[in-house]
DNA sequence: CATTTCACCTGGTGGC
DNA sequence: TGCCACCAGGTGAAAT
């Protein structure tokens, strides 16, 4: 499931391989559900725009598009959902199943989304009409200690449950959430506002490290994930505790234990998280 | 308002 | 071997 390693590195993928393409043709399959802008405007919208850049915000990827020039006028936002993938393609390669949308660029290439489960996400915005795209939560790679302390104050819900919540923090998933509650050794049930000022910052640098150093690996390849050339990525290899139930902790040996918290499967070790 | 539950989807798993 | 019930999980809407 793409999180924020996983996107960074698909839109810094497609940016290297499509940054400065020009759009000149779109097809989009009949499914409606990936479309939250209607497909005949998005259509019309993408037809004709020249990719400017492309770049990650939360776990969205934003397509900086113009018409002519170099500013701006509209953007096409991607959101992978669970299964997600986009790839810059040469046009006579195969068409892999549940591919959804298929734009020609005037290279020649095509940038594909497919997408199986279909709770990925395609969005227009044209610039002269909205505003400018920005995920509701801080980013964890950039956030202050302050300000991440105060995310938490005086919510009394769980600490894992609050790192999934993207109006909090924008861009961590269930791999990251449990990966960066054991390197900070925190209870996934722990009250997010009963942790410790030295707690709090214990999680923001546990995942800050985490997080860089799965964006250098490319990201965690569990189920299908692949990067826009459809390379693997190796940060599962890393992993402490997700999907890791039964199996011995790194760090003290102790069985890898698996709970279900905020409906999700939580990993952490009972020895080493208190 | 804060928090929890549920629906949306398909491929993979396991029981029979 | 085949069929089917079941389930994960990101998000947003609905319920509490």
């Amino acid at each position: 499931m793409p999180e924020l390693p996983e996107v960074e590195t698909i839109a810094r993928g497609v940016d290297k391989r499509a940054r400065g393409d020009r759009i000149v043709q779109v097809w989009f399959d009949h499914h409606p559900q990936p479309f939250k802008t209607p497909r005949a405007r998005q259509a019309r919208g993408l037809t004709g725009r020249t990719i400017l850049a492309v770049h990650r915000t939360g776990k969205h990827i934003v397509f900086e598009l113009s018409s002519s020039g170099s500013t701006p006028d509209a953007q096409w936002i991607v959101h992978l959902g669970m299964t997600g993938r986009l790839l810059v393609t040469t046009p006579d390669g195969p068409v892999a199943p549940h591919t959804h949308a298929r734009l020609t660029l005037a290279s020649g290439r095509e940038l594909r989304f497919v997408d199986p489960r279909r709770f990925g996400r395609l969005e227009f915005r044209d610039l002269h009409r909205g505003t400018v795209f920005g995920a509701p939560g801080d980013e964890p790679l950039t956030i202050g200690e302050r300000e991440f302390a105060a995310l938490f104050r005086g919510r009394r819900l769980y600490i894992k449950a609050a790192l999934l919540n993207q109006t909090l923090l924008a861009g961590v998933g269930n791999i990251y959430a449990d990966e960066s509650l054991f390197h900070a050794g925190i209870r996934p049930r722990r009250r997010a506002n009963r942790l410790t000022r030295a707690e709090l910052d214990r999680l923001r640098i546990a995942l800050h490290e985490i997080l860089t150093h799965a964006i250098r690996l490319g990201g965690s390849s569990v189920s299908d994930y692949v990067d826009a050339d459809g390379e693997r990525g190796f940060f599962q290899l890393e992993h402490c505790v997700y999907l890791r139930t039964g199996e011995p902790c790194r760090s003290c040996q102790t069985p890898i234990r698996r709970v279900v918290v905020a409906g999700r499967g939580t990993h952490y070790c009972p020895k080493c998280q208190q």
